[in-house]
DNA sequence: CTGAGATCCTGTCTGC
DNA sequence: TGCAGACAGGATCTCA
């Protein structure tokens, strides 16, 4: 679920908070994929947020001279609740409390994190994060630069949030099949033509995404409820045996890596 | 240094 | 219908 798109759309659904006073922050699990810390609770407290931003997959909470960070996971997400609605679910961990509104962290299988920070650029979460690929100095010679020495299946390489941040599994099978590159070709076969065709097929797939609304397959949806509308346009992923869209052969369905890649080997190569 | 594989956890789906 | 087993969007850690 959470790749760039869906922390994106996240982002986008509350960032309307911004300048509203968080009176409190409940954390009813502390046990997600590292111990929420414990002052927690008490540094947030009555406190404004300045911004709402994300960096790679992560969700940037600011306030003055803290930051609070969420990492959705695999399963997390976040859902905006009145109040009022005093109902509860089943993995609810955490919930940012407000005058009327509350923001809830729901994660199944709590792969997903929260963290405080007084600076999250250096945090150790962030620093070796890799470049953004919606900004302007991903381009093909950054990604030939970083393909050339590399050993990884280009697949694994544009996943490698060392390298490049915010594509997951979802998205890598996309890009690949837009740009017509087989997922398993080495990093370092790849031409810089290749790359070109690469670039710009991560970045149109990706904001196409968050125009969509991200991507909802099991149970992905915004915190305003809404459901992302990419799953209606995807070309490969998750369609093992149906027709290509291009060329009507078979897409196929192989592991790279012990993640599920999909692909059409008559457009890809 | 690089890269492969195991691992954290729960829910859902498939096949017997 | 029950149940075992496979599998799922991520990213870190260990080890070769």
């Amino acid at each position: 679920m959470p790749e760039l798109p869906e922390v994106e759309t996240t982002v986008r659904a509350i960032n309307r908070f911004e300048n509203s006073t968080l009176k409190k922050i409940i954390i009813h699990n502390r046990n997600l994929r590292w111990k929420v810390s414990k002052d927690l609770e008490k540094s947030l407290k009555n406190k404004i947020i300045k911004k709402i931003t994300r960096r790679a997959k992560y969700i940037l909470i600011f306030f003055d001279g803290e930051c609070l960070m969420i990492h959705l996971g695999m399963s997390g997400k976040l859902r905006i609740q009145k109040n009022k609605d005093n109902y509860f679910k089943k993995h609810d961990h955490a919930e940012l409390i407000f005058k009327n509104e509350r923001i809830i962290f729901n994660d199944a299988r709590r792969f997903g994190s929260i963290h405080l920070t007084s600076n999250p650029i250096k945090h150790k979460l962030l620093l070796g994060l890799g470049i953004e690929p919606l900004s302007a100095s991903f381009d093909k010679n950054f990604l030939y630069d970083i393909c050339k020495n590399s050993n990884l299946s280009i697949k694994k390489l544009i996943m490698d949030q060392k390298k490049l941040v915010g594509v997951g599994n979802i998205y890598a099978s996309e890009s690949l099949f837009l740009a017509k590159i087989l997922p398993i070709k080495k990093a370092k076969k790849i031409s810089l033509d290749e790359c070109d065709r690469l670039v710009k097929s991560i970045k149109k797939v990706l904001r196409y995404a968050i125009k969509m609304g991200g991507t909802t397959l099991n149970d992905f949806y915004s915190p305003d409820g809404n459901q992302g509308y990419f799953k209606f346009k995807l070309n490969v992923y998750g369609r093992d045996d149906k027709k290509c869209r291009l060329c009507s052969a078979k897409i196929k369905k192989m592991i790279i890596g012990q993640r599920a890649t999909y692909l059409c080997d008559k457009c890809q190569n």
